[in-house]
RNA sequence: GGAGAGAUGGCAGAGUGGUCGAAUGCGGUGGUCUUGAAAACCAUUGUACCGCAAGGUACCGGGGGUUCGAAUCCCUCUCUCUCCGCCA
């Protein structure tokens, strides 16, 4: 979320930079204002009344410490009324505080001035692009076909056990699988990432810390009973880990990587969206985390995403960079690319990574801050990005790398799968 | 699941109703000394909000209560530990 003085210093600023989400935050944020200046009136009065308060007690205490407890009684009255008084104040001053912060949750991340204008993912802008379409020829077939027809991924089953959008992985498919995660997690290894291995259910503040809740509630799982969500990515768990800490400056940059399953509700979803392995309600996922000094963070930007790009390029698919336009970007997000690779079946582009720069959003939320060259404590940025999201890659390999008779992994898999080809 | 104990500053650990935001030790930072280091000594060392400032307010796991006054008493929630049971 916003920073309240941030707001109230530059709100003309923010509206318009909101503006590139379409949507005018004009009068949300004139609301929190007015709430914001009463909110500071009222902290000033009862600030007052309960420094009184307090001499005022200090004042009977010497009085009954020197034996004159006729005279601390008669003041007792008085202090009965400042107290009256501080109650009602700071019941008014709470009622203003929520009442700020609940709008206050509701303003998305200001995006970077480098964030293109538009609507929808038709408006986002394709800033890099490599590979070649491969030459499937006549005969090809997509994903689900080539997992039924090598029996790597049972949908049905799934769907018996769990239900839809839940795939069993069986054979080489479950091999394919962990080679993948284990690629991954050894290229985030070399780059520097620590690995941790988080808990796949977090509570409520974690899930508001990374700014899930209260926005997009429905996309998680909720198990009611505990009060507890599964995660719809690892960046929840990782993340909160830096929940209310505050670090020094010299242990920038902080990196973290995770592989964890990842649990999505998508409600809503359907068509050939959600075919095959496009669209999962449970799904792999390995992420990279890193939380900066707000001067770095956009030069982490880029190395992240030079990260995710290498990987692409060592599993040799054909795929795209965009930079999602105003109306495509997260809640949290101040600017994101999105990397996409070609499923050559279905002919069309699927996105496989997601890399933001939250810069404070996050961090805010969190109380994640670091201690400056002056010793003031600031906020620091957080940033993420999937590397990789294992599914839609699968598809794309398991179709881009198709012949009349079987599928050939890249080479950069062999050690980890223990075979070259699947048929 | 049953029984009991506990939660204080970066850590350890005092404090059981009145200048306590909190002793003391360790750690951190700055300095003196030293060729350098160590040791020793001196100083400093929580967070947030309000205020131009002076200063004020809040916070001793969270919330509520008693009291003129609470880290200290009461209620409640959460978490941790010990024992018993169950168990991958």
């Amino acid at each position: 979320m916003l920073e309240i003085h941030v707001l109230r210093e530059n709100a003309p600023e923010i509206i318009e930079g909101l503006k590139k989400r379409n949507h005018d935050f004009t009068a949300p944020i004139n609301e929190i204002l007015e709430l914001d200046e009463k909110r500071r009136a009222c902290q000033q009065k009862m600030d007052q009344v309960l420094a009184e308060s307090n001499a005022l007690s200090r004042d009977i205490g010497d009085l009954f410490k020197r034996g004159k407890a006729e005279e601390a009684n008669a003041m007792r009255a008085k202090s009965a009324e400042y107290k009256e008084e501080s109650h009602r104040l700071k019941e008014e001053f709470q009622e203003l505080d929520n009442r700020m912060n609940e709008a206050l949750h509701h303003v998305p991340n200001v995006p970077n001035t480098i964030v293109p204008a538009g609507n929808s993912d038709k408006d986002n802008e394709v800033v890099h692009s490599e590979g070649e379409t491969p030459n499937l020829g006549e005969n090809n077939l997509p994903h689900w076909e080539l997992a039924d027809k090598y029996d790597l991924i049972d949908f049905d089953l799934g769907a018996k056990i769990t239900g839809a959008g839940f795939p069993v992985y069986k054979g080489k498919g479950a091999k394919l699988q962990r080679a993948l995660i284990n690629f991954f997690l050894d290229e985030a290894d070399k780059a520097g990432y620590n690995e941790v291995i988080p808990p796949h259910m977090v509570n409520e503040e974690s899930g508001f810390g990374t700014g899930q809740l209260p926005d997009k509630e429905g996309q998680m799982y909720h198990a009611t009973v505990d009060n507890l969500y599964l995660i719809p990515t690892a960046e929840v768990p990782v993340t909160n880990i830096f929940r209310d800490v505050i670090l020094e400056s010299k242990q920038f940059p902080i990196k973290m990587c995770a592989y964890t399953p990842c649990f999505r509700r998508e409600a809503g979803s359907y068509g050939k969206d959600v075919r095959g392995l496009n669209r999962l309600h449970q799904f792999d996922k390995v992420e990279i985390v890193q939380i900066q000094h707000p001067d770095q963070s956009y030069d982490t930007l880029t190395t992240m995403v030079d990260h995710v790009k290498g990987l692409l390029q060592k599993l040799g698919l054909q795929f795209r960079i965009l930079r999602l336009c105003g109306g495509d970007l997260g809640f949290t997000s101040a600017l994101t690319y999105d990397m996409e690779v070609f499923s050559a079946a279905q002919e069309r582009w699927l996105e496989v990574s997601s890399i933001s720069n939250f810069e404070t959003f996050q961090a805010n939320r969190l109380k994640c801050r670091f201690r400056d060259e002056n010793g003031k404590t600031r906020l620091v940025h957080t940033l993420n990005g999937s590397a990789l999201a294992l599914p839609r890659i699968v598809a794309a390999l398991l179709e881009n790398n198709q012949d009349a008779d079987g599928i050939r992994i890249p080479e950069c898999l062999h050690k980890y799968t223990g075979f070259e080809r699947i048929d």
